[in-house]
DNA sequence: ACGTTAAAGAAACTGGAGTTCCGTTATGGA
DNA sequence: TCCATAACGGAACTCCAGTTTCTTTAACGT
């Protein structure tokens, strides 16, 4: 990336190039959900996508680059947020489309392999920050609704609370084998909700209760 | 594991056996805890542990499965929770404790190591899956005793409520940059109390709130 | 449409992770 | 204390992930 000249696929990315990197990143996708991050091999890429090794290890070089890539793009198709009018209505469905996605057999392994690539390489870390930083803002806006509602109270961090819905469910598919069902999304909501309605992540911090 | 004959180490585990597999998790610690999983080698760890390659390979022959022998020794030297008498309190100094373990330089790189590695092998996932029962299953008597005084609703499941806390600090560890910091310990410790009070971890789900 | 050259791709090469072989050490039972 | 053998360790070997080299294809400015 800060190599000398420029890098390859900048100049033409018309055409042939985009295919070649829509391609590679479906295969890294499929493998990575397949084998996991350490059995991701950059040849067996290669192979899926129907395009020559080379290529691959020219474009990406290792596989966290190519992790960080796929995340890049995986940042760039962020679906949108549905609205119910409640805060909890509205935690409930993001809890829920986590949950969902995390305990479907081919995103929960890919999103275990591309959180493993992330704690290999700064690099790739840096795309998975970015990656959830543009989920947590898409959902914020309803927490700031809720605020404007008079649901919470003054001075509480949106991206807080989103991310305390997310944070349970992560935690139980990476560090628990227990099974991701919709009571938990439900749980993750309504402790999200009762947190921020106590003041916990309201800014005068520690201030919430006795 | 379920080779044919026996497991190397297991008819003379003293003497030199057990020394060699002190010197090689440690080994492997420090190596995880410096490159990450995705640089882990066997042959390094040997080198590191002053102990032949051919030696490391015969005994636990992948990296994932050094890896779940490490998570086992782990789960072995469990620290003992402190007691200051409010559950608040109580979880406090387990947020602490988790904040600090996490955001120390070595400890925090071998966490994000140890979860990477548990991604990647069911028998990893399983030894993870178990050291982070022990911990919880030290911690959750506090929860249990704070039912017990009637600080909390009965039938409140206190595991749950330990998970609940250690969650955003390790979301926060995995998926942002962000520094986890003092106040981020006691928010995490604040929203599991105020969640847990509002009912959200009783048996009977969701009649939490409204 | 045409020419320049960026980017893809085929094939041969290389280094090191992981294996095999066999000799050496020292554990644990008698 | 002594012996059988479990476990360790050095060294040579294998195989494939990753690299290098060169040729072919096609993107994009004119």
């Amino acid at each position: 990336m800060d190599s000398e000249s420029v890098a390859p696929g900048t100049v033409r990315p018309g055409g042939r190039t985009a295919q070649v990197r829509a391609a590679v990143l479906r295969a890294a996708g499929d493998a990575l959900a397949e084998g996991g991050f350490a059995h991701l091999d950059l040849a067996d890429v290669a192979r899926r996508a129907g395009v020559g090794k080379t290529t691959v290890y020219r474009r990406w070089a290792t596989t966290t680059g190519l992790v960080a890539d796929l995340l890049t793009h995986m940042a760039e198709e962020s679906l949108p947020r549905t609205e119910t009018g409640s805060l909890l209505g509205d935690l409930k469905a993001n809890a829920r489309l986590v949950q969902r996605t995390l305990s479907d057999e081919r995103h929960g392994a890919l999103f275990k392999a591309v959180i493993a690539a992330a704690t290999c390489d700064p690099r790739t870390a840096e795309a998975l920050h970015r990656f959830y930083g543009v989920r947590i803002a898409e959902w914020a806006p309803c927490v700031q609704q809720a605020v404007d509602r008079g649901e919470l109270p003054e001075g509480t961090d949106p991206h807080e609370v989103i991310r305390a819905v997310s944070a349970p469910l992560y935690y139980a598919l990476l560090t628990s084998g227990a099974t991701l069902d919709k009571p938990a999304a439900g749980r993750a909501a309504e402790a999200a909700a009762a947190a921020a309605r106590a003041g916990v992540f309201a800014s005068q911090a520690g201030t919430g209760v006795g």
